[in-house]
DNA sequence: CTGAAAGCGCTTACAG
DNA sequence: CTGAAAGCGCTTACAG
């Protein structure tokens, strides 16, 4: 906790020796070099990164907007980044997406004012407000947009999941198996939502499979109890579908909730397919037949990308016409990547009754 | 991301007004104030904080180390802090957990070189090494551990779950309903573990009931399958427990796994108490009976607690003999709280069979 | 009200 | 090899 004048005072050197003895920088005897590093060592010394931010410009952090900790799927993704960013010496500055949706511009203008060099923004749901837009243009610093698009973030670069591609495999799955009363639980307010919802109609729409109205079942959220009560009207109607296709795999848990209170078996009288794996997914029972994504390796390029960014723009000549540093920013096209998803059959999928045996 | 000098030099007044002016002090004539915050809004002026940072000695970040990104434990822990730190106007720097346990002193001294203000050490597993204790000594500032006690931490604020008495309350409760053999899969790597262990063990000593060798049943990890097999193994044995007390909810959700495979029904055939109340714990059927921690308010208070530590640190004459600072740090005696659990009775609980009715 | 100067904790050319 | 000086982006007494 001592300071470089400290060490120097004690040494009896100039600020400038300790500096180059300390950063192991040529120019100081060896004899000096040691007397200084063993000053240092028994008053603990630390470099104030701080400083060096200032001083070069770079403070080596990122900002981290994030929210959905409430499941491994999110607390995989800020895995990812973590590991990735600290092997880059990068540290992370973490802050609620929620905040971001109701102060966005405040959140974005601390990280301004602290000097993030980038931005990973994992937003889970809600759409941001005008306001933090602007905001983050005006940041004018390199930014990696996780898991959801959204209107107003096009020119960043992007990472996600094989949303439509997963939801057209499990589509298919249920469909080979021999269903055709194939229900579909959509969740519209996220961009992955809307992107399982097409797949699913496409692939429907492929095999020549009409879709029944009512099994077209839009909830609003999906920590309520909605996709229980909506399960339970579908399975009390007259034509009940025989399997249903979820947003994800916490609407296939209260899918399979609202099936065994209703009486009936998974997946002898219903089938049922989620979207995610989480954790617990392998450990129900029935087993969950999911769309397996890959949260960590989405963490882990997401910000290999952003850290990439940095570097590339380090590269770039500082000085120029104004405006470049904006243009490299900017990057030339932003690229979107999709981490691939797997189709995981477990237990929840089986021919409906009648069919196959 | 114009500096104060630039602004200065486009108003054609001194650093000093324009500083005073934008931080909004006295000492300016309304018109120059007025022309500073317009040219500094036009160029998009956001103060730098790391010079604050580095002036004023306090840098307005605190050191997070977490893990435990595997649950909603862990992520709602992070959300509680995440809030309140807002509000206090600190910013987290964040660093898995794991990197402590491995690299745990080149960590601590990324958090000293940044100069956090303070540390929020949540370790959901795994000792710390000599090192990183003897760098956690060294840092010198206010530090709070969360959910988990560690031999050599006992000098600082803690904050957790009444684990102890969360595992009476689940024991009793299977006791009442009238169980005799009563099972208990622990888990002794973490401070959690072992209060729970104690807690039956005390719950089951007050009763009176004798504990079957067999019944303690300790597991070396929880997200292996090591809980399903010890499970199938104990209801195949000759005595096997009416009842299963476990380390938290992912351990019953293991077993009811293992219950289910092995054809018995929970309840009717074996009772399960998990620890955590998870999400999906009210969601899966039977619905778990849970000891339900709160997770989102320990994160509250760890983090108030460590802000209040902050101040307090604030407010203390900043002159004074040396080790004055280190005595303010380490605060007088620490403190620990024990958010309180609840005993969440669902539907994995019941009689065992041939009593009650 | 306004400006010049010192200082926060460093690093980095530049002289000796 | 070693020291004095300028500078990073500010803030804060201190003179005018």
């Amino acid at each position: 906790m001592a300071s470089l004048a400290e060490i120097s005072r004690i040494c009896g050197v100039s600020l400038g020796a300790t500096s180059k003895a300390l950063s192991g920088k040529p120019g100081v005897s060896d004899a000096t070099r040691q007397r200084i590093l063993s000053v240092a060592a028994q008053t603990n010394y630390r470099p104030n990164r701080l400083v060096h931010a200032i001083q070069r410009g770079r403070s080596m952090t990122v900002g981290l907007t994030c929210s959905d900790f409430h499941s491994d799927f999110g607390g995989r993704i800020v895995e990812g980044m973590l590991k990735v960013l600290y092997e880059a010496s990068y540290d992370p500055i973490v802050i609620n997406w929620d905040l971001c949706v109701h102060e966005g511009e405040k959140v974005l203008r601390t990280f301004a004012e602290r000097r993030v060099d980038g931005l990973l923004m994992f937003p889970p749901a809600d759409q941001p407000s005008q306001d933090y837009l602007q905001e983050l243009r005006n940041l004018r610093r390199p930014i990696v947009v996780v898991d959801q698009v959204f209107a107003g973030c096009e020119c960043y670069d992007f990472v996600g999941s094989q949303d439509f591609e997963g939801a057209v495999a499990a589509t298919e799955h249920l469909l080979a198996l021999g269903h055709r009363r194939l229900a579909n639980i959509f969740f519209r307010q996220t961009s992955t939502g809307r992107a399982r919802l097409e797949g699913y109609q496409h692939a429907m729409a492929q095999a020549g499979v009409a879709i029944h109205g009512k099994w077209l079942c839009e909830i609003g959220q999906y920590e309520s109890n909605e996709a229980y009560v909506r399960t339970r009207e579908l399975l009390a109607s007259p034509e009940p579908p025989s399997a249903i296709l979820c947003f994800n795999d916490w609407v296939a848990l209260d899918v399979i909730a609202a099936a065994t209170d209703a009486g009936l078996s998974v997946p002898r009288d219903l089938s049922v397919v989620g979207f995610a794996d989480l954790q617990m997914s392998a450990h129900i029972r029935p087993r969950l037949t999911t769309v397996a994504q890959d949260p960590r390796e989405i963490g882990r390029r997401a910000a290999a990308r952003l850290v990439s960014l940095l570097e590339d723009r380090e590269q770039a000549p500082a000085v120029g016409k104004i405006g470049e540093a904006a243009a490299v920013a900017q990057a030339a096209a932003p690229v979107s990547e999709r981490v691939p998803v797997k189709l995981e059959v477990r237990d929840s999928t089986a021919a409906p009754r009648g069919v196959g045996k």
